[in-house]
DNA sequence: TGCAAAATAGAACGATCGTTCTTTTTTATA
DNA sequence: TATAAAAAAGAACGATCGTTCTATTTTGCA
């Protein structure tokens, strides 16, 4: 399955309810209501605890009418994978593509992250559960889990390149450091948020943000090159 | 429950196992071991995923022997829940308190900290997948979860706020702002080692513990306060 | 050593789980 | 509109869940 987030971002990668629309066929609208359905129920209980008797019932259908849909209850968690991943890349990552390459594109990644991450923190987030549930658990689910997160830290690690490239960022700085510790931040304004309400949460991420790109950033072009034995990036030409 | 963790650390919460030794009655042995052998497969499947059935067989118990000692499966979570809470408490608090108060005591905590995260990649975290297990459940085991980690956050609290008035680091940041990012780190460590099984993580957790105390640290007596537009932080005084 | 109490086992319960099979209803199209 | 296909429903399955109740075994102590 090619997805625009993993590469160029040319020809994103639909939402169920995006896919049923141009279909004839009734049976593709109602796997997509499923589907709406299923993921509301997974952000909140987990993939896990997504049963096939509940979903049914959310999605006022017998339960045989929601399980034919998918053939497996694994099969079902994958396509809620799958849908979350469309919608995450439609909010978070396209928006953030109409942004300059390097640093301006990459705090508009943050930005938008933060800004959905702000709603799971009512909602629950599924890359973060699903690690949880999953990360001791071999199989599909985990793989498409884990390739949908990996694909998403890429794009967030090109941008953190870029800005490299573009001097905006310090080139002889590790960039999957600087991706760790964003992701740090992340995982602690949901698990500090959502679990133990704690208050000004969102706040502490985004200040943490800005100081992660202070530290990183290149000094002032006023100022001589302070760095040593490592030759310039191959920005300033153009 | 008095907790040594949470005040002064004088009387250190009981393991299982260790209050069992003083008892006389064999049920309470058996209870220890039960518990133990529910401590395993919680941190692996987590506290929802285990079941009694499944526990039973570990302990070579029948079932209802088994849910005899604790009544219900909640009461049995939330015994967990406590002995966890014992075993980090002795792991990691208590053998840094032997470090001098202040930073060095920091560290230590860290360091005991990052020690046991780095096992758990192997054996899972009960803070970390409770949280995501009962962060949408109110209950007795979720305020056991939340309690207990409230407690070693405010431990970790007291470390940073007795360092700051040590002058061991600027005593005009927000502690809470240190706290969020160190957090950070620990829960990014578990997320990419564990589930993502990204290399080297953790190193990346050090280095970016190391850049947080560098960035809050009082800067070197014998060098000029290199910081623009901002107040000196009233170090040099001491 | 005997005996009450504590600890464990065993069987069964209602509920829910994912799944399969058969039947009915709805749909798209010729 | 007739008809074949697609979609949905309904019933039932074996399994497992937490829990309850009763019976049996084991324990601690007089």
């Amino acid at each position: 399955m090619p997805s625009s987030l993993a590469d160029t971002p040319v020809e994103p990668a639909k939402t169920a309810l995006q896919s049923a629309l141009k279909s004839q066929l009734k049976g593709e609208k109602t796997k997509a209501a499923i589907i709406d359905a299923a993921l509301g129920l997974a952000t909140q209980i987990g993939l896990e605890g997504l049963s096939i008797g509940a979903l049914a019932e959310v999605a006022q259908m017998s339960k045989s009418g929601v399980f034919a849909h998918f053939g497996s209850r694994e099969e079902l968690q994958i396509s809620v994978v799958r849908e979350y991943h469309a919608r995450f890349e439609q909010e978070v990552f396209y928006p953030a593509m109409d942004s300059a390459r390097g640093l301006p594109r990459l705090q508009a990644l943050f930005a938008n992250w933060m800004k959905r991450t702000s709603v799971e923190i009512d909602s629950g987030c599924i890359y973060i559960s699903g690690a949880v549930e999953f990360d001791d658990r071999p199989g599909p689910v985990r793989d498409a889990l884990a390739s949908s997160v990996a694909t998403w830290m890429a794009a967030m690690r090109r941008a953190v390149v870029q800005s490299q490239e573009l001097d905006q960022l310090q080139s002889q700085a590790d960039p999957d450091q600087i991706l760790f510790e964003i992701h740090g931040l992340i995982l602690a304004l949901h698990y500090e948020a959502r679990f133990l309400k704690t208050p000004g949460s969102i706040n502490r991420a985004v200040q943490g943000f800005h100081s992660i790109l202070e530290r990183y950033e290149v000094p002032n072009l006023k100022q001589k090159q302070p760095l040593a034995g490592k030759k310039p990036a191959l920005s300033a030409i153009k």
